[in-house]
DNA sequence: TTGAAACCTGAACCGGGTTTCAAGTTTGTT
DNA sequence: AACAAACTTGAAACCCGGTTCAGGTTTCAA
C-alpha cells in the first residue's frame, strides 16, 4: 500500500534501522491480526508471534493495544485517500471523475481487504478518527462536486447530502463487489452501474 | 420500535409474566449499554444494574453476553425491514416507493440510534447475522426495482449492483443525518435530494 | 392452602490477555 | 576498542469481567 509512516506519531520514533524493521513487522502483523479477528479477540501475543518478534518488544514501539491500532487506522485512513485520489486527472470531466474515483477505491479494496473490518472497528476502538475518516472523505467528494458544478458538468444544487450520498454508495459497491466477491460477480461493469446512476438516474427514459 | 419477540429463541423464554418484564428489561438495557460502549466494554453487570435485576438473574433468560448480544442483533435488523416495509404502499409509483423507504428508514434511525452501533459490531460479534442483514436488506431493494421494471417506471437494466448502491446511500445519508445530526442540518429536503439522484442523476440537464 | 417450578440474588471462582520489568544483546559512535 | 543508547526477551504480576452456584423468594395451578 505504500503507507506512509504517521508524520506525527503518538510514541517514540526508532533510532536505528533495526528498530524501523521492527516497528515495520510490528504493524504488518497487526494488519493482518486485527483484520482477521477483530480487535478484542486479537491480541499482543497473536501480534507478536506473526511478526516474529518476543511480547515485551511490542511495548518499546507502542504503549498499547490502542495505539497500534489507532496507527493502523490512520494509515488506512489515508490510504483510502491516496487511492481515490491517485484515480483522477484534473481535466477529466465530473462524471469521469467519479469512475476514476471509484475504480480507484474498488481496486484498493481488493488489494487490501482489510480496510473495512478495521476503518468499521474504528468506531469502537477510536470514534474520533472513525468519524474524521468518513467526513474528511465526503469533504474531498464534495470539493469534487463543486469544482464539477464550476466546470457546469453537473447540476448546481448539489451538496454535502450528495456527497454523503455517492460515498455510501462507494462503501458499500466495495462491501460487496470487493470485499464479499463472489465467483459469478460481473465487476466489469460495476463502474458504470455507477456512472449511470450519476448520469441519468435509475428512471425510465421514455416516461410519459 | 415494538420489536417482536424473536421467534425462535436460543435459550428457555420466560414463563410467567414476572419472567418476561425481566428478560425485557434486560433487552432493553442491553440496548443502551451495548450502544454507548460497543460490545466490549459493556459489560453484563453494566446491564444488570441498568435493568435493575441481579447479575446472576441474567443467566436466567441469556446463557452467554453473545447470546444477548445476537437477540439484538435480530431484533433491529427486524426493525429496520419493518420500518422501511411499513412507509410503502403497494400502487406508489416505483420513486415514490424509494423515497418513502427512505423516510420511514431516516425516522427509525432517529428514533434508535443505536441501530448503527449494534449492526454494525454485528460485524464481529456475529458476522453471520451482519452479512445476512444486508444481503437480505439488498434483497429487498432489488425486488422493489424489478416491480418498478415492470411496471414501466424504472430502467430495465438495473440489477444487483443497483441494489447495494441504493442502499448504502440511505445507509450513509441515515448515518450522517440522522445519527450524527447537527444543528443547522436541513433535513426536509433530504428526501428530495436521494431522489433527484434516483430520477435524473446528478449531472447538468442542459449538456450539449 | 400448599408444593413445585420459576425466578432472584450476589459473593466467589476462574481464565485469559495486557502490561511490567530486570537482565541480556546488538548497534553505532568516539 | 569501549561505552552508551537502543533494542530484545519472556516470565510473571496484575486486572477484570464472564460465568457459576447454593440458598432464598415469588408465582401459580390444583
Amino acid at each position: 500500500m505504500e503507507r506512509d509512516e504517521g508524520i506525527v506519531e503518538g510514541g517514540a520514533q526508532p533510532a536505528t534501522e533495526r528498530g524501523r524493521r521492527t516497528r515495520r513487522k510490528l504493524l504488518d502483523a497487526a494488519t493482518i491480526e486485527f483484520g482477521q479477528k477483530g480487535f478484542h479477540d486479537a491480541s499482543i501475543s497473536g501480534i507478536t508471534r506473526r511478526a516474529g518478534v518476543a511480547l515485551g518488544s511490542f511495548y518499546t514501539y507502542f504503549e498499547t493495544k490502542d495505539e497500534i491500532f489507532r496507527a493502523l487506522v490512520r494509515d488506512f485512513s489515508n490510504g483510502v485517500k491516496n487511492a481515490a485520489s491517485g484515480g483522477v486527472r484534473p481535466d477529466m470531466s465530473a462524471l469521469d471523475t467519479e469512475s476514476a474515483a471509484l475504480s480507484a477505491f474498488l481496486d484498493f479494496a481488493r488489494e487490501h481487504k482489510e480496510i473495512y473490518r478495521i476503518i468499521d472497528e474504528a468506531e469502537f476502538v477510536d470514534p474520533d478518527s472513525y468519524r474524521r475518516h468518513y467526513e474528511d472523505t465526503a469533504a474531498r467528494i464534495l470539493a469534487r462536486l463543486q469544482h464539477g458544478m464550476g466546470k457546469g458538468d453537473l447540476r448546481p444544487d448539489l451538496g454535502e447530502a450528495h456527497a454523503w450520498a455517492i460515498m455510501g454508495m462507494n462503501v458499500f459497491l466495495g462491501l460487496r463487489y470487493a470485499v464479499w466477491a463472489k465467483d459469478g460477480d460481473e465487476i466489469g461493469n460495476l463502474a458504470s452501474v455507477a456512472r449511470g446512476i450519476l448520469e441519468r438516474g435509475i428512471a425510465a427514459s421514455d416516461r410519459a
